[in-house]
DNA sequence: GAGCACTGC
């Protein structure tokens, strides 16, 4: 058992030649929430009730017979949420809303929908249970159809995008947030499920806060109606259960105890200038210290500094004293490639420790075994969105308190962990207690044009959790009107027809728009394939030390009309060779992000063809593609000024084309951008080159509007 | 002149 540094100060570090400092740690004073299995809150509501669960303390290794029907029934009664079950299932029967609050490991997602159907709870319809992650989703129907012994699909199943696995027969059935609020557009009541339980409530995904009020308003409609009622029941980890039970009309809160095990947090005893100096110090000091099949997992912010940090660390652990164990250095981010990304869930060799340099992937995503320390730099690269200038700001920022015990809890999976806090208690008590939920740092126009279809009555009043601000909502319903998605009607706000028509693409509006304009320049098939390479992660991997490979071999598919005609051009040479994988590491595409694009883009076709829209392709003519995008990314447009730099035709921002963009060198009076992302600079990602004409042709109201709104 | 946190429909 590793002891932590009675004086931290005096353990001399054998590598003082390169890291010049030692940093002091002191033990956490507060004992840390997740350390805590009895009273894991300490403001509780006041209506709430205490269901204690004291399950076995001691960790229960799974049963070797896993997978067979004993094993897993011992497992089932084994979670300390099975003792809880009859209390739990005469609370839940009564109730129309709950917030249940339970910790890592108290089994609540995997029991909770079986007990309820068990109990003959909702059994007229289904139990829904919501994921903000598609392998999640996936992931508990297996489990959860294994354990009641079906077949996955039957009794119990799971949809999320791309996949269905459900049948008439199913009763339990996980999905991801956002397909559940895609089902809704065509049943707002949500006639087919008894009960929804929206799970990792505390995440606040978009999708999860538009949920909330969409299925409030659901309960409430189908009791007025006289309907069968539904039942909403959310699940969280942490410590929101206020709010959740206020804007649920004061819903009872239910604990459960866990399994999370101890964790120690040792903070910095002074402020840390350099959080990348820091964390290696750390590193190495753990590494010395420590027996080593104990990993390291390091909380960093990008993937330009995790390489950078990699290479660090690769290049001081081949000089390490004798007598120090050897060190494995894995990066993790998610444009890695996924054969990459794998390598960090297998175990270091004999001899070795795992030490992982993350992004935020593995706070909730990624969950990797055997980490028995935590590194946490304070520090996350987040995007906030400022409505007013419509532009989104990537910047590192402070992670939040609940962020911070999110971290802190990676290392106490499988035994008790240790995290070390890079930043003081003092500072960490100024930390934000909660992390800004996504609906208040996003563009809107997606959310508005979802609630439109929804016909929810008034979508800027809307019932928001947390409501963002009126200029946010003001801001997306004006994006909409310019789309042509939205018009007055006797004070109302209604979808137009072709608002309809966008509603039905699983895309931002700008590109559904895109999509119901390519008719008219002849060019469907075209503009499928661009909109389905730009709504998925990039498709080009770009490995920084193989910087001139890359660049040879891009050379080929190159456009001088921008980037959406390159990127066409590569899908069109993938689709050539029929899409192979050596053809796509030959030429640096990231391969599964290209069959993403295939599947996308049939799913887009399929919408088209229910809409009938017109299939025409306009073969070699790249003209009208250009054209289309002109006429459906007016708003965003940019002109070369005279001094060489570029601002927006709207409000003339000072903008510069993104490194990344097959422009970057280059100088075109008129271009059109997919999207403005502030970092050290206010750069346009995506460009297409255009004809200024073409931009008054596609809005001249638009472009009347701003050149009066200029000379006054 | 030089850069891209993370999900999801």
């Amino acid at each position: 058992m590793w002891v932590p540094p009675k004086n931290p100060g005096s353990s001399s570090l054998p590598l003082a030649d390169t890291i010049p400092s030692i940093l002091r740690f002191g033990e956490g004073s507060g004992i840390p929430k997740l350390a805590s299995a009895t009273a894991p809150l300490g403001s509780a509501p006041r209506r709430a009730m205490l269901l204690a669960a004291p399950g076995p303390k001691r960790h229960t290794a799974p049963a070797s017979s896993a997978g067979s029907s004993s094993g897993l029934d011992s497992q089932r009664r084994s979670l300390p949420i099975f003792q809880a079950r009859g209390t739990l299932l005469g609370q839940l029967r009564s109730l129309d809303c709950a917030v249940l609050i339970g910790e890592t490991g108290s089994g609540k997602t995997t029991q909770i929908p079986q007990y309820l159907y068990e109990g003959g709870i909702g059994r007229q319809g289904i139990v829904a249970v919501t994921q903000p992650r598609r392998v999640a989703a996936i992931s508990l129907a297996t489990r959860v159809s294994d354990e009641k012994k079906t077949e996955l699909g039957k009794l119990v199943g799971y949809t999320v995008r791309f996949e269905d696995l459900t049948s008439e027969e199913t009763k339990i059935k996980f999905l991801t947030d956002g397909m559940l609020l895609r089902e809704a557009i065509g049943d707002p009541l949500m006639a087919k499920y008894s009960v929804v339980i929206l799970d990792e409530a505390h995440e606040r995904t978009i999708h999860t806060d538009v949920l909330f009020g969409v299925v409030k308003a659901a309960q409430k409609r189908r009791k007025e109606l006289g309907k069968s009622p539904l039942k909403i029941i959310i699940m969280s980890a942490t410590m929101d259960v206020d709010l959740f039970s206020q804007y649920f009309n004061g819903a009872p809160v239910l604990y459960l105890e866990g399994r999370q095990h101890p964790i120690q947090i040792f903070y910095a005893k002074q402020s840390q200038s350099d959080y990348l100096q820091a964390a290696l110090v750390t590193v190495f000091q753990i590494h010395q210290e420590a027996p080593p099949p104990q990993d390291i997992l390091v909380f960093l912010t990008g993937q330009e500094e995790i390489e950078a940090m990699t290479k660090t660390c690769r290049d001081i652990a081949k000089h390490l004293p004798d007598g120090c164990p050897q060190m494995v250095v894995m990066p993790l981010y998610a444009s890695l490639p996924y054969s990459q990304q794998l390598r960090v869930f297998q175990t270091a060799p004999k001899g070795y420790r795992k030490v992982v340099l993350s992004t935020n992937i593995a706070e909730t995503s990624i969950t990797i075994a055997g980490i028995k320390y935590v590194v946490d730099t304070g520090m996350v690269k987040a995007k906030k969105y400022s409505p007013e200038s419509g532009l989104e700001v990537l910047a590192v920022q402070r992670v939040s308190k609940a962020q911070a015990w999110q971290r802190a809890g990676r290392a106490g999976r499988e035994d008790s962990g240790l995290c070390y806090r890079l930043y003081t208690e003092d500072e960490f008590e100024k930390f934000d207690k909660m992390t800004i939920p996504e609906i208040q740092r996003c563009n809107l126009a997606g959310v508005m044009l979802h609630l439109l279809a929804l016909r929810i009555p008034n979508v800027l009043t809307f019932d928001f959790m947390s409501k963002p601000s009126p200029e946010a909502l003001q801001a997306a319903v004006e994006q909409l009107a310019l789309l042509g998605a939205v018009e007055r009607k006797d004070d109302q706000l209604i979808l137009t027809p072709l608002g309809r028509r966008m509603a039905a693409f699983p895309l931002e509006p700008k590109f559904s728009k895109t999509i119901l304009m390519a008719p008219k320049f002849h060019c469907t098939e075209e503009i499928l394939t661009i909109v389905s390479l730009l709504s998925v992660d990039s498709v080009l991997y770009n490995p920084p030390s193989r910087r001139d490979e890359v660049q040879a071999v891009r050379k080929k598919f190159i456009s001088s009309e921008g980037d959406h005609i390159t990127l066409l051009n590569i899908y069109r040479a993938f689709k050539n060779i029929s899409g192979n994988r050596e053809w796509c590491k030959e030429n640096f595409v990231n391969s599964r992000n290209m069959m993403l694009v295939s599947d996308v883009r049939a799913q887009l076709r399929d919408i088209c063809i229910k809409l009938s829209i017109p299939l025409e392709s306009s073969r070699s003519d790249t003209g009208n593609i250009r054209r289309c995008l002109a006429h459906s990314l007016f708003m965003n447009t940019a002109e070369l000024q005279a001094d060489g730099t570029y601002a927006t035709t709207d409000t003339h921002q000072l903008v510069a084309i993104h490194p990344s963009s097959v422009l970057f060198h280059c100088k075109p009076a008129c271009v059109t951008y997919n999207e403005l992302l502030h970092t050290n600079k206010c750069y346009m990602r995506d460009l297409c080159v255009v004809d200024a004409d073409w931009l008054y042709d596609a809005a001249p109201e638009y472009f009347r509007r701003k050149l009066r709104a200029a000379k006054n």
